[in-house]
DNA sequence: TTATATGTTCGATA
DNA sequence: TTATCGAACATATA
């Protein structure tokens, strides 16, 4: 679920369901305690007592401002997702970690494969330093976008996937992007020409704008967007005589209109 | 039983 | 030292 519209559409989940309320407890549901990148006592002792004071997000990653000055920090792994529920016996399938507030209500992390990630840090900009993560992809400038890709001797795919220049692109919109522009995943990133490249950047903005337009409900995507079609010998509208190819690049399933993505 | 899954990280290698 | 590659992580579903 979670690629940059998706988590700004949980970013937006956790404004309306916990801003200014007191977290009266907090619970931790995951035995090998993976998820956990703080001891859960320290984000017990950040959490129990206070408020949020606002949401941010940069790329895929969503940070909670605790009215104590320090930040709750939330990344969704591949199977991340927020819930609320009033009571218990409705405890979300997978909850790993919850929060009760003073209203009755719990706001619940849910996580199946454990890939995701709570913890307590400084605030969003030392976070994002200490991890490398690059600017918001919504907020790149065409230029730093060109810039990043430009003399990278991997596949653009790959390349569109490394968070470390500007974040938020995941697996179905690098696919959505290429497709789109009309690139192969697996062409050399440094031998695209710098029309290509601002393209690409064009795209991955106007894919994000919609998908959060749309509250990321693929339904109600336009007719056209490839992340609909990606399947094994789909044919995408205005391909239909080109079965749509599953290939694997950088270790990512990955599908293409064979027609329009030539190497 | 095998393959796949919307992400990141770490060790090996060049 | 830097860039790249590929396996690993933990679990569910088809």
């Amino acid at each position: 679920m979670p690629e940059l519209p998706e988590v700004e559409i949980l970013r937006r989940y956790f404004e309306e369901a916990a801003l200014n309320k007191t977290i009266e407890n907090v619970g931790f549901f995951d035995h090998l305690n993976k998820v956990f990148k703080t001891p859960k006592t320290e984000i017990e002792q950040a959490l129990v007592g206070n408020s949020f004071k606002s949401v941010a997000r940069i790329g895929k990653y969503l940070f909670a401002e605790i009215s104590t000055e320090k930040w709750l920090h939330l990344h969704f792994g591949m199977t991340g997702n927020l819930a609320i529920y009033m009571d218990e016996a409705s405890k979300p399938k997978y909850t790993r970690f919850a929060m009760q507030f003073n209203d009755g209500s719990t706001l619940a992390f849910q996580d199946s494969r454990k890939f995701g990630v709570v913890s307590i840090v400084e605030n969003p900009e030392a976070h994002q330093k200490e991890k490398n993560i690059g600017v918001d992809l919504l907020k790149v400038t065409p230029e730093a976008f060109t810039k990043a890709l430009q003399h990278r001797k991997i596949a653009i795919k790959t390349a569109l996937l490394d968070q470390k220049h500007f974040a938020g692109i995941g697996n179905w919109i690098a696919d959505e992007m290429l497709f789109n522009v009309g690139i192969h995943p697996e062409k050399e990133a440094a031998e695209l020409s710098d029309k290509q490249l601002k393209a690409l950047h064009k795209e991955a903005c106007e894919i994000c704008t919609i998908a959060i337009k749309k509250d990321t409900h693929y339904g109600d995507f336009p007719k056209d967007f490839f992340v609909n079609y990606r399947k094994i010998d789909a044919l995408h509208p205005e391909h239909p005589n080109s079965k749509i190819e599953r290939l694997v690049v950088g270790g990512r399933g990955t599908f293409i209109v064979p027609e329009k993505q030539k190497l």
